[in-house]
DNA sequence: ACATTGAATAGACATACATCTATATAGGCT
DNA sequence: AGCCTATATAGATGTATGTCTATTCAATGT
């Protein structure tokens, strides 16, 4: 596996931090603002921010039982969305018995935080 | 001039902060997950992160001048981002003599990425 | 007054993406 | 073994959006 050279590469261990410095610091390379581009692009879907807001508020959901009423999508799409939320490394996934429980990764989601601060 | 009711609502003042709690904490209304989801949209273009970063970084900039070389992309194109920007409240213009200044609005970027924090 | 130049708009085009229905996969339970 | 149910995948479709060229608007300075 390999080293992670840039503080906005994506990270060797899912729940590692994003660990960039704020945006306003200093300009972004190409590299740096398609990757942070990636991370906002996946929290700029309503379903998906309610996705993680219910996650989060509960400590933890499964899929289709807590997750598709609530939401009023069908169970597909509220699966596509949580592939998209792994991947991004934002929810960790945890397969109990027949049902797959969420987690949202609080590290992540602060440090994509603080590259918005000053 | 309406009163903001809604801590996600857009603010009257557009320098004002946008105030709302960590999206984990509560679940997310389907209102507030819409404009919250605006707000990262705007976030979620590199050309858009970049202007962002490169204002931030001189601190002020001006539009055609200082940002359509440094990003490689037609003036159109920067004017197009800068107005959605601008639209987000996420920069602030002054025009001075023939050019247009930019300025972040350092409190609306952070309040957007407290939302984000546990 | 008029030419020049910085910025914004209009319109076109291609790509990306959110959602759906239908179907496949997979793992527990009787 | 075989059914049943929770997830995931495939494929289709409509919409949103980023970019460009061409043009318009606006204001400065000679």
């Amino acid at each position: 596996m390999d080293t992670v050279t840039d503080c906005c590469a994506p990270a060797r261990d899912e729940t590692a931090a994003v660990c960039c410095p704020p945006i306003v610091d200093e300009p972004l390379t190409v590299e740096r603002a398609d990757r942070l581009a990636g991370w906002f692009g996946v929290l700029s879907d309503p379903t998906r921010l309610r996705l993680l807001s219910l996650i989060g508020a509960k400590g933890e959901a499964c899929a289709a039982c807590e997750m598709v009423e609530p939401l009023g999508v069908s169970q597909p799409t509220v699966s596509h969305h949580l592939k998209i939320l792994r991947q991004a490394g934002l929810v960790v996934s945890e397969k109990r018995g027949r049902w797959v429980y969420y987690r949202t990764v609080a590290q992540r989601l602060a440090a994509l935080g603080r590259v918005l601060q000053a």
